[in-house]
DNA sequence: GCATAAATAGACAGACCTGTCTCACCACTT
DNA sequence: AAGTGGTGAGACAGGTCTGTCTATTTATGC
């Protein structure tokens, strides 16, 4: 076995972070119960993030980037704009469903950091419009730009709501009625083309 | 000026402890901010709640009462389905408006807990399966019982993503997209009768 | 008026929090 | 071989948390 070098490491502690905010929450989660995890010392990672602050930033953004380029990913595997739009669908109802779902990271930095100057509630922010651009940007394919942004304000809206639903329990239900419903939206846009 | 009864001052510390909460969580708030805040003894809070836990579902049980209230008055207030829908909607928009919105508490709730298990769950839980309740006998005037159900998991997942985006910045955008794609559902619903 | 109950202020325990610091160790480079 | 920088282990400070307890005062009912 080789040693981690000092990138791994510190990747380690931001994907270790990531699990532990994800099961308890941020401020639940202590920087003890962190290193103790990832089996480091604490000044390792204070070396690597001046604060707590910073490190929930740092999962944050390393996670809204491996999102985002899944997301980026998937749109290229359909052909219009509907069916790229289903696939994103298709992707939120399988991580409903999947063994380790515990609700959206982003949605739950909003929800316990909620001073909008805050860099949490920045970072998590970024997520959440980043997801909307790319919406946005695949139905620019279809209607026009400010009812595309209308449109994608109101697939975001499902999005979110869904993984509340599926939050508290009923996950096949939760993404099959948001999916209906996005369809329902797309349908009436493309009518009144 | 008469003094307070006992009763009074219970609830006393409950919307004192519900405007804490509010702004700045609940694991953010502590017992001794509240008690300050309310100008009570600390046994004086222990006294009426055994733990925080039970003052926080106290607070939630107290808040989803009076919405509920609000909700069933506002149903009263219009003749057809899409108005009584079309009223919920706005009252969200005035909601996201106000000077002291800071998103929903029951979803923050849900977000801090997320052990389906843990008491505070599950008392959000249920402002939310209320509202949705409430929606789908609104819709079963209208529609079937099943796609009624269907659309009204549809709405409160508007509702709570129209609230999230609202607390990210954008209250009148976020309102007066809900409510076209709300409305949108709604006449494809309609138009399949 | 007197007894009972409730409220007050505050000390206190024990645990946890973030962040700093020390010191020894180890791997690697020059 | 000596130096350098990252790392580990853990003590430590100073603060906060929940929840308990005591001692005193206030309010209420009979």
């Amino acid at each position: 076995m080789t040693e981690p070098t000092k990138i791994d490491k510190r990747q380690h502690i931001v994907e270790t972070a990531y699990e532990l905010f994800k099961r308890a929450g941020f401020h639940a989660t202590g920087i003890d119960r962190i290193i103790a995890e990832a089996g480091v010392a604490k000044m390792t990672m204070y070396r690597h993030f001046p604060s707590k602050d910073d490190l929930m930033v740092e999962v944050l953004t390393y996670r809204a980037g491996r999102f985002e380029r899944q997301l980026d990913r998937l749109a290229e595997q359909a052909a219009t704009p509907e069916r790229k739009i289903g696939l994103i669908f298709d992707r939120y109802g399988r991580w409903f469903n999947s063994a380790d779902f515990h609700g959206c990271l982003f949605a739950h930095a909003l929800a316990e950091f909620g001073d909008p100057a805050h860099p949490v509630f920045q970072a998590a922010a970024r997520q959440k419009n980043g997801l909307k651009r790319r919406m946005r940007l695949i139905l620019e394919e279809m209607i026009p730009a400010d009812e595309a942004d209308s449109v994608s304000a109101a697939l975001l809206m499902l999005i979110e709501g869904a993984t509340l639903t599926a939050r508290m329990g009923q996950p096949d239900p939760a993404i099959r009625d948001a999916r209906k419903a996005a369809m329902a939206i797309l349908a009436a846009r493309r009518r009144s083309q």
